[in-house]
DNA sequence: AAGTCGGGGGA
DNA sequence: TCCCCAGACTT
């Protein structure tokens, strides 16, 4: 088990990319890097690596930023309780911790958005804590070196790893064993066509022995998709229109979109219009339907979106709904979800 | 333990 | 199509 630390680190040594949080020894962007990078790849993150950065130089400048900018910033990237965590975990840290980055493992862990994995990525790489790191990389490095198929979405799975990532890892250069690993599973220990021929561990793998590298590592589970009707109401009033933010648990919280009528069916304008909820807003009277949209169709992890957008007319403009009023040329001060901003794009309402 | 939360990219 | 990505949080 010797050998696996030192060729890792060697490689690592050797081969790792230049990256911005890795010319760094701010915990600061050390933790921005990892909270962006959290099932995200490096070069989706990149640039917004770059983008908080610039408009937010240190925890305080985050700290002090109203919501919206840091979603708008966060827009497109996903996973947007990212970006509400880590807001508010910089507000924590200005006031709980006097603007200075916790360096306990276990105070870091306390911060929002901060579970195992980013916890030991901090520690070990922002102070050179003792702590494996274990993530996606992780479980498929270890699982087809050692040919591991306990599944990596069970509970068992986790303790193993973990406790095998945590033996192999050399205490005194945990930040390098931490970002070698990763490393290596991003550039050659591939989800698919893993670089076996020009791979380090080739002669050690158990799974290239054995031919089970593609079968390798184990996930029980596999997510449902469903199906959902989105159909928005678009007001245009004279250069202005109506936003509504979304609250709750659905997807998308915090982000901004219009005025919405959700079905669990395919909905035709005639139904639309036909609906309760569209009848109740104008008390009976059928508003006039001005333009609709082609259906876009926008596919997350877990959910086929179907949406058309609907302009009203003026005359219609829900001034007796709890909408927010904005002017069209300030629409790109809010944050969209991917798919209303491809909307607003296909009708010159944003750039 | 199972669900939920985005969006992009590769094959 | 399906799978995965420097996972965390809620139920």
């Amino acid at each position: 088990m010797d050998f696996f630390a030192k060729r890792l680190i060697k490689w690592y040594n050797f081969n790792k990319r230049e990256l911005p949080w890795r010319s760094t020894s701010d915990p600061y962007k050390i933790w921005l890097s990892e909270i962006i990078l959290q099932q995200t790849q490096v070069n989706q993150g990149l640039s917004y690596y770059l983008k908080f950065i610039e408009h937010f130089p240190t925890v305080k400048d985050l700290a002090k930023a109203p919501e919206d900018k840091v979603m708008k910033l966060w827009q497109g990237l996903g996973y947007y309780s990212r970006a509400r965590n880590l807001h508010e975990a910089a507000k924590t840290i200005v006031k709980e911790h006097n603007a200075g980055f916790p360096q306990s493992y276990n105070e870091i862990r306390a911060l929002k958005g901060v579970g195992d994995y980013t916890a030991a990525a901090i520690a070990s790489i922002a102070y050179g804590l003792p702590h494996a790191v274990v993530d996606g990389n992780v479980y498929r490095v270890l699982s087809r070196v050692f040919e591991i198929e306990t599944p990596i979405d069970s509970t068992a799975g986790k303790k193993e790893f973990y406790e095998l990532a945590n033996e192999l890892l050399p205490k005194k250069s945990a930040a390098d064993f931490n970002q070698a690993i990763m490393e290596f599973g991003a550039l050659y220990c591939r989800p698919q066509n893993p670089d076996c021929a020009n791979c380090i561990f080739n002669d050690k793998c158990e799974a290239f022995r054995t031919q089970k590298v593609n079968q390798l590592p184990v996930k029980a589970k596999k997510t449902k998709v469903k199906d959902r009707y989105l159909n928005y109401i678009v007001f245009v009033d004279n250069g202005y229109t109506y936003i509504n933010k979304r609250e709750g648990k659905d997807i998308w919280k915090s982000l901004y979109e219009f005025y919405l009528i959700e079905s669990d069916k395919r909905n035709n304008e005639a139904n639309l219009l036909k609906s309760k909820e569209l009848v109740k807003i104008w008390k009976g009277k059928a508003p006039r339907i001005i333009n609709v949209s082609k259906e876009y169709k926008h596919i997350l992890s877990h959910q086929n979106l179907h949406a058309r957008f609907y302009q009203i007319a003026l005359e219609n403009s829900p001034h007796h709904l709890k909408l927010k009023k904005v002017k069209i040329a300030q629409l790109n001060k809010y944050a969209f979800p991917r798919l209303i901003e491809k909307y607003l794009k296909d009708e010159d309402l944003i750039k």
